[in-house]
DNA sequence: GCTCTGCATCGGCATTTGTCAATATAGCGG
DNA sequence: CCGCTATATTGACAAATGCCGATGCAGAGC
C-alpha cells in the first residue's frame, strides 16, 4: 500500500509578517537590548554620550545601534545644543507586544 | 566658561542581554514568524513536509529555519516513521514574555 | 537486501550585520 | 570666523545569515 498520508494537512500561516521580523530583528542584539533597557527605566531621556561612556563600544557603533532603534521606531531623539537625548518610544511596547500576539495569540496552548 | 553637563548622568544598563537577544534574533525572520504563526494556531502538531509544501522555501531551507526555532527552544519535535512533527513548545509564549519584560518592564512609560 | 521518500546536514555563495577608524556635520564659546 | 566637542555618516572588513543544490540518513515497503 502506499503510504498513509503523514497527517491531516495542517494550515499554515501565509501572512506576510516582515514587518513584524523587522521589529524583532531590531531586538535581537545584545546592545540594543540593554540601550532599550536603560531608555526603560530611566526617568526621563538618556543621552548619547552616557551610551558611549558606559558600553563596550565606540561611539561610532553606538550611534549605529541607536539608528537602527530610531529607524524601527523604539525610540525617538531630541537635540538641544550639543547633545542628543534618546527616550523610548510612548509605544514600543505597545508595538512589540502586538507584534508578539499576532504571532502567537493569547489563547495559544492554554 | 565651559559648557554645562549634558544630563544628571543616566544609569545605564549592563546586564549581560546575549541570552534575550537570542531569543529575539529567532523571531528576527519573517518565515520563521510564519511558522510559528502556524504552530501557535495549529490544533496540535505541524508536520514538516506541510511548511515545505506551503512556503516559498526550498526544503533545506525549511529545514534550516526549523533548526534555528530548535535550538533557540521556541520548537520540539518528534520524528513518526517517516515524517516528523514540530509544535509550539510549551513555555514558548512564556520565554518571550519574560525577556521582553525583563527589558522593558511593564512599569515603564506608564 | 534494495529502493523510495521525508528530513537533516554539508558546502558554497550573495547579502546583511556588527564593528571600528576616519571623516563630516552641528552647535557652543571665544 | 575659528577651534572645540558631541554626534552622525562613510568606508572597510570579518563574521553571521538566508538561500540553494548536493548529499547523507532513517524508516517504510517490497
Amino acid at each position: 500500500m502506499s503510504m498513509q498520508r503523514c497527517c491531516p494537512p495542517a494550515t499554515v500561516d501565509r501572512t506576510d509578517r516582515t514587518a513584524d521580523a523587522g521589529l524583532f530583528k531590531a531586538l535581537g542584539d545584545p546592545h540594543r537590548l540593554a540601550m532599550l533597557a536603560t531608555l526603560a527605566r530611566a526617568e526621563d531621556e538618556v543621552c548619547v554620550c552616557d551610551f558611549t561612556g558606559a558600553l563596550p563600544l565606540e561611539q561610532p557603533t553606538v550611534s549605529h545601534h541607536l539608528r537602527i532603534l530610531r529607524e524601527a521606531a523604539l525610540v525617538t531623539c531630541e537635540r538641544r545644543g550639543t547633545w542628543v537625548y534618546y527616550r523610548l518610544a510612548a509605544d514600543a511596547r505597545e508595538r512589540i507586544d502586538a507584534a508578539f500576539r499576532s504571532v502567537i495569540p493569547e489563547r495559544a496552548l492554554a
